[in-house]
DNA sequence: GATGAATGAGGCTTCATTCAT
DNA sequence: GATGAATGAAGCCTCATTCAT
């Protein structure tokens, strides 16, 4: 009991990220954190030096790992298509899973309680999107526009799409919405 | 200078917006916005009955106008391509000449700040997009699956669209970016 | 509609009165007052030159109101005794009567908020109280003790007994109450 | 200086309790009190989680202290006569020593500002007045009358007579006020 | 006489953070 | 490492009062 324990951290991350979904940044004192997560005041400022370190943290965390499940599984894929079709339904996949990581995302994507470095880190991990475009415009598969520009246009109706998958609990609805969104991005990209 | 003065009220709202854009919610004190508008504390509580009420009142008017000038001289156009082209550029111009309020509807979309009434109220506004969806299904000109999924790419996507040519300030890259925008979008849509 | 209109002074001093038993002297904003009395904020400061001067003319009303009324009648009466019953009874009655300014004068009796001369303008009305304790004396009805004293102790369990009184709402009840405190004070007193 | 640190609360209470009946509780920013108390503002608010909750636990202790206090000794005393006697004795000497806590009795007994449930929990503890008023009658040594309604006269009555002890400094003429006092009481209530 | 928009001092309370234990 | 009492700056809001109309 006297080494550090992950546990308590992992707590506190966890109550956090719920909490602020819940209750948004300002909604939610540190105080609360600290009570829910079932560890003392002070015990999440040992951790964390900051609230603002800790909504940091947070928001590295959930971004790497989104990144990381949309990626999954891409270099499998030989065509652009079939990339972007993979893509699209990991990130879905992973939305639908953690519904609660993907608020957060969406909550605080325009925050500033989020600090402008922990912005730029978290947009990082996404850039790889941005080279899969590239190069399937390479291929001649993808039309000849300037890629980030693409990107953004993929990555918000994206976004739009999962958000709207989300809404209903039907399984069948949900998969003909991505069906459709899907649809959607690659023909708003393709050649 | 004793009756009621619309000038006052109106000075709180644009401060208020003005701040709220550069420092977020709970960044912004109260007695700042009165300060910065020019009026006492007290004032901005007899003209909004708390700090939410600010708030709501703001994103209504700013989904309002934002919505009203979506919508500006869409009847004129014939096809559905046309009306969505039109749709699209009238919101392009809107948000690069009112950027704060654009920023203000980005950054404020999922705030726990915001009521749920006044989301509400503020999404009801855009319906008549998805109607516009209906529309061109029935005429053939839009792929025929459910128009609500559509509505939603559509929006996400025109969003992502104005954020990314607001990023610029040259003149021609930003056409190019809607130019590129609205091909993405309605080929997504097309049928 | 130009002349000094005493309806309007006399609805703000009913209204204050109800709003001040019901919620307290510090729980009753002015603007409450004039609201609920049909006037403007400033018409009651036209009326009244501070809040304190308000309460401090509700006060003096109130005690001499209930002052006079409950000397009606004494100088009919023969005897200390009868002169004490009938005192009594007034008081009673004028308490039933008037519920409202009864738990004014308790509520606010040793209240801060009414100024020291109103408090002791207000005790003056009842000094002839203490006069007919040192007549009952010098007739030989009332034991000779030092005649503030017994007024003292008189006049709270009066008010000890009315407000038991109003406790209940049956009629017989209460008339039991009254002749049962009126005993307990006569035969407190008596030689 | 970091551990549960009850000097900290009681000196909050102390001060609260000089302070209200120096100034009364609208008359009392609960930043005066911790100031006075040698306390931050925050742990004011620590251990009492609104000014209200203050207020309460003030008054629920002082009425059960001095219902603690009136009722010392009452066994030892054999007849009603001699209960009743040695209780406003009781009553009388604590009032005389505890000047503050009487005022603070007084002032507050009909505050809007005490809640109805610390009201009820301070009467509370006097109800074994009450049930000395029955013993006295089934004694034969007190009138036959409502017991209730006899509470009450020499509830008001004891108060009354404190009040104007309290009044002179004089010890000789204090005892002779409570002297007369108890009379009063006695031959009220006496078969 | 009457109105009510406007004022701003001041009240209650919250909460990120510290530090002695 | 962990605790939680203690801190105090700062926030939201109230409300008595004024004064131009």
């Amino acid at each position: 009991m006297r080494e550090p324990s992950p546990d308590k951290q992992e707590a506190i991350l966890e109550t956090a990220l719920r909490l602020f979904t819940e209750r948004g940044f300002a909604g939610t004192p540190t105080s609360l954190i600290s009570k829910e997560a079932g560890v003392a005041t002070g015990t999440l400022f040992f951790y964390f030096k900051t609230k603002e370190e800790l909504i940091d943290t947070l928001y590295r965390r959930v971004k790497s790992e989104a990144a990381q499940a949309m990626g999954r599984g891409l270099d499998a894929e030989k065509t652009a298509k079939d990339k972007f079709c993979r893509l699209g339904k990991n990130a879905a996949g992973w939305g639908i899973r953690n519904p609660a990581k993907l608020k957060f995302m969406e909550q605080f994507a325009h925050s500033p309680f989020v600090s402008t470095s922990a912005h730029e880190e978290g947009m990082s991990h996404f850039l790889f999107l941005e080279e899969l475009v590239r190069q399937g415009i390479r291929d001649g598969e993808i039309r000849n526009v300037e890629p980030s520009g693409l990107f953004c246009l993929m990555a918000s109706a994206l976004s739009g799409m999962i958000a709207h998958a989300l809404s209903t609990d039907d399984r069948k609805e949900r998969e003909r919405i991505i069906e459709d969104g899907l649809d959607f991005i690659w023909f708003g990209m393709k050649a």
